[in-house]
DNA sequence: ACAGTTTCCCGTAAATGC
DNA sequence: TGCATTTACGGGAAACTG
């Protein structure tokens, strides 16, 4: 009968940043008969936490009650609250408790309670929200929202908050879904099957199969050996990469993306020279480069990769323009650019070029300035090549996933009726 | 025997943000003899705010009285306290009065308190603050500190919180010699005499001399005709992007900065092709430029300006990083550099050898990239040459202005001292 | 509608705490 | 000491408000 609704972070609901204001919904979803006088809501803040279970307390800043009115849409009646959540700075009392646990694995929750008197009937509603995370700064964001992830998943109790305490693991089929959708809330593409592979290789290990299972702390706890990061919190920086500086030439699909360094050159091998494919960068943080194929005169093929551009070149030099203004200097000769053609054989300017842009030039006093992106070329840089791959597939679709996107909404509990 | 002192932010003291912590010292100036009980000090806002005469209330958040302690360094008695400001939202009382002033321009003030009981004497000591203007946001900053600098360089009643009511004017000699010291405080390096003519002409227009007057509005809060910002805020971008962008190049006087294009053309005339010389955009906030002049093979001279480069793109790219590389394409040829000798006559890596960034080119699997300032040329832009000017001088020193500087200090004033 | 002003909040840096 | 977490706040943009 009463539907709680919730919006904070626009891709990330769930997860809540103190000192941030979130927005949450009450509605109440069977009509009653003309009540006579008002309905009143109270939000409380981790209201049946277990004693000890979590290491920090908060409490909400703003107004906790509010009356319920009716929504502009359907008419049902319904309550949105702005609210702002902070610590409760209490001394230390149940701090270094399951000190395991990173503070983005401690879960909370919301409830919402009315109180209903009509017909000589009182009524008791309450509900309460999905399982929340609580975070201080920004930073923390990948870790939380792999928390939500990782619960909704697998969790079939929405009230338990000590999931975390014993994390079930996921197989790569649940998983590896779920990390298509995030694509898909991100942008207008998910994952296709390559890359799919890619990632589970990254993950599991080569063969690895759909049954296979993935643990949490190999997710998102784990350092990917040999990185100063997680599987998730990389694969998170590229999804913000993609969100913030390649959205077009993502969702045209000319991003490969996820691709080894070995079949990468077994892709390009037999192509012309001057064909490339873009891709992320497996060794630093949210990058991207390209690797382009030059055939020498005894037929040879060379392989190079420009450094990986971040998100802080890409602010002042969208990456179309980097492909179109790419230069390799040889000394003494005219700078040329060396990609012709986006893997497979599309034309460079034919997949990029509605995507240049065109400074308009305005006329000034000034000589305009581009920036080009140069490259000084002396020696060629090869490794070995590597295991040939699949054929590309469509992306998957969403599955159970679904309540995780947008608009998401709490399912209802009318928890106590008495009367 | 009390002295009040007080560092907010650092470059600019006497300006406070809401929601900034800032910090104040009180000092007792006098040895007291051994006391044997607590001095405390109490800290009011706008004590003896004239009524009506601000159109905005503030108070302090944080605690207003503490203890006085002995100060570690010379052992004399002295309170620190943190601070914060928040805004009193009554009723809109006298808002809307002398609406023709900004917030910049209205002026505040903290009073400090203190009681004294000692051998049968019980003295009360007071002191307060220079005025002091109460911003929100950091783009109000260069506003409110125009007011400081005015206030300070003309009043001479520290409490006329009505200053700005009709502020009087100021000598274009007393101004200049503020404005070189805020690039004294900015950097290491002031203006010198050529550069104050240049902006004397800007505010005054040519002919002007040290005597004539400099009106408030015309400072800092009328725009210069056919510009969206004032002479101060456009001067300000100028004090920033050095502050940030440009403080070694700037430190070593290689940026000429304040010319006139016609000045600019008389200077390089004569020059070698490729002489070059760097100033700083009129019609943009926060650019800097270069100029170069190339003669033609009938000896005609030609000048060049770049599109100036400000804050954005010189967090990418270093402004010494720029003038190494810069190139000038002509279609089919290979790009060259037409940046040769510093004005008058030094060779451009001598300038600016030391200050280029050795990219150290770690050894990875990548091909490092740069990024290359690059200017198409087809048509020549010319423009019309214009007078010569005097010839360069040592920055002006700081005169009155010291107690601007650093760590600046209030008089203390005993207000009152009865018994 | 609009300009002055404040609020909001992301993202980085510094501070804090364990 | 190092790492996890929080606080601080500059700066851009949205929201507010007369």
């Amino acid at each position: 009968e009463q539907q709680p609704c919730m919006a904070t972070h626009p891709q990330k609901p769930l997860v809540i940043k103190t000192g941030v204001q979130f927005v949450t919904k009450v509605r109440l979803l069977v009509k009653l008969p003309a009540v006579d006088y008002q309905l009143k809501v109270k939000t409380t803040f981790d209201k049946d936490l277990p004693p000890g279970r979590v290491s920090r307390q908060f409490f909400i800043v703003t107004n906790t009650t509010k009356v319920m009115d009716a929504d502009e849409v359907n008419g049902c009646l319904c309550a949105e609250f702005r609210h702002g959540l902070k610590e409760k700075k209490c001394g230390n009392s149940a701090k270094s408790k399951e000190s395991l646990l990173f503070v983005t694995e401690e879960l909370h929750s919301l409830s919402f309670e009315a109180h209903l008197t009509t017909q000589g009937l009182n009524i008791d509603l309450e509900t309460s929200s999905l399982p929340l995370v609580v975070i201080s700064n920004g930073i923390q964001m990948p870790g939380a929202w792999a928390s939500i992830m990782w619960f909704n998943l697998l969790s079939h109790e929405p009230q338990n908050l000590g999931f975390f305490g014993s994390p079930p693991p996921a197989t790569w089929a649940q998983l590896s879904e779920v990390l298509s959708w995030q694509f898909c809330t991100n942008s207008a593409q998910g994952l296709n099957k390559e890359q799919i592979d890619m990632l589970g290789e990254k993950l599991l290990g080569q063969h690895c199969s759909n049954s296979d299972q993935v643990h949490w702390s190999k997710f998102s706890k784990e350092n990917i050996p040999g990185k100063p990061f997680s599987f998730w919190v990389w694969l998170d920086s590229i999804l913000e990469l993609i969100r913030k500086h390649l959205l077009p030439v993502w969702n045209q699909n000319y991003i490969m993306g996820f691709v080894s360094k070995g079949k990468e050159r077994t892709l390009l091998r037999d192509k012309e020279s001057g064909t490339f494919l873009l891709r992320f960068s497996e060794s630093h943080l949210g990058g991207i480069t390209f690797t382009w194929v030059q055939h020498g005169d005894d037929g040879e093929a060379t392989f190079n990769s420009v450094e990986p551009y971040t998100k802080s070149l890409l602010s002042t030099l969208p990456f179309p323009d980097i492909i179109r203004n790419y230069k390799v200097i040889s000394d003494g000769l005219v700078p040329t650019n060396p990609l012709k053609f986006l893997y497979p054989d599309i034309p460079k300017d034919k997949a990029f070029g509605q995507l240049y842009n065109n400074l308009p030039s305005k006329a000034n006093p000034y000589i305009p300035s581009t920036l080009i992106p140069c490259s000084e070329m002396r020696s060629s840089n090869v490794s070995p090549p590597s295991a040939p791959c699949d054929s590309p597939q469509p992306p998957m679709t969403p599955g159970e996933f679904d309540m995780l996107n947008q608009t998401l909404c709490f399912d209802m509990d009318v928890m106590n009726s008495a009367y």
